[in-house]
DNA sequence: CCCGATTAGATGTAGCCTACATATACCAGG
DNA sequence: CCTGGTATATGTAGGCTACATCTAATCGGG
């Protein structure tokens, strides 16, 4: 019932994907499978597969993105996604959400530096 | 069942209330309703009260703070919150994994600067 | 003295999402 | 033929979000 505990996870949470995705297709159209090795080197470490796909489709259903099947000489068709304009216009709104998050979570940051105990040399605060 | 495609929130995700209240007791201890406008003052709007008094029995239960009751002059006892050895060096993980984040974001941002259309006047590059 | 507002904490719950498992199909190499 | 990599897709348990509701004490105003 109570929430559960845990360390966070390495990477980006996987709530990232989606401005992830918006971002990585503003470089240009791309397929599912590229698209989540990208995401993953991104940061967001273990992103699932499965979800992956489903958001695309989310995202065509919000007409942020439009596919085509397209065959491939190597391996099975990939269906392939591009950025429509009302993509482009969620992505720089995503943007200004992730800028905001930035900002905020350099003011924690920050913020932990006036309480934080100093843990080795001062010498250490020179080298930052 | 397909993910809902909707315009991030305004402010950090809920996913923050645990590291920010981390962060907050490190600065002393406090009780629920202070942390709740603190949390929400530090960025996550609309911080869900309901959940931050479980978000904090839970940490009590993973051993993080310690609790005890606090009569008041003015209004109804109040349960106040310390960190414990054990929240201090889940505080310092918690803050590894924020710079981590924090990090990521940034480059992200970058990474859109190289594609983004510029959107007005050359000079608002040298602003920056 | 009673009422509403504020402070303070806690519980209940619908349904979204995460996370993982599973299914399908194509191709290449041994 | 069988395994492994490429590529997309569906199924689902249970955790968590988000919102509603409840208790209770104090204070200001009428």
């Amino acid at each position: 019932m109570a929430p559960v505990i845990r360390p966070e996870g390495e990477g980006l949470s996987r709530s990232y994907v989606r401005p992830c995705l918006l971002l990585l297709l503003a470089e240009g159209p791309s397929h599912g499978y590229e698209l989540l090795e990208q995401v993953r080197q991104a940061g967001v470490r273990n992103a699932d597969a499965g979800g992956l796909y489903r958001t695309l489709r989310a995202m065509e259903q919000a007409g942020w993105v439009s596919s085509w099947w397209e065959p491939s000489q190597a391996g099975p068709a990939r269906r392939s996604y591009m950025l429509s304009d009302e993509g482009r216009q969620a992505l720089v709104e995503s943007l200004e959400a992730m800028r905001e998050v930035h900002r905020m979570l350099g003011a924690m940051l920050d913020r932990y530096d006036v309480v934080a105990p100093a843990e080795v040399s001062p010498a250490s605060v020179a080298s930052r």
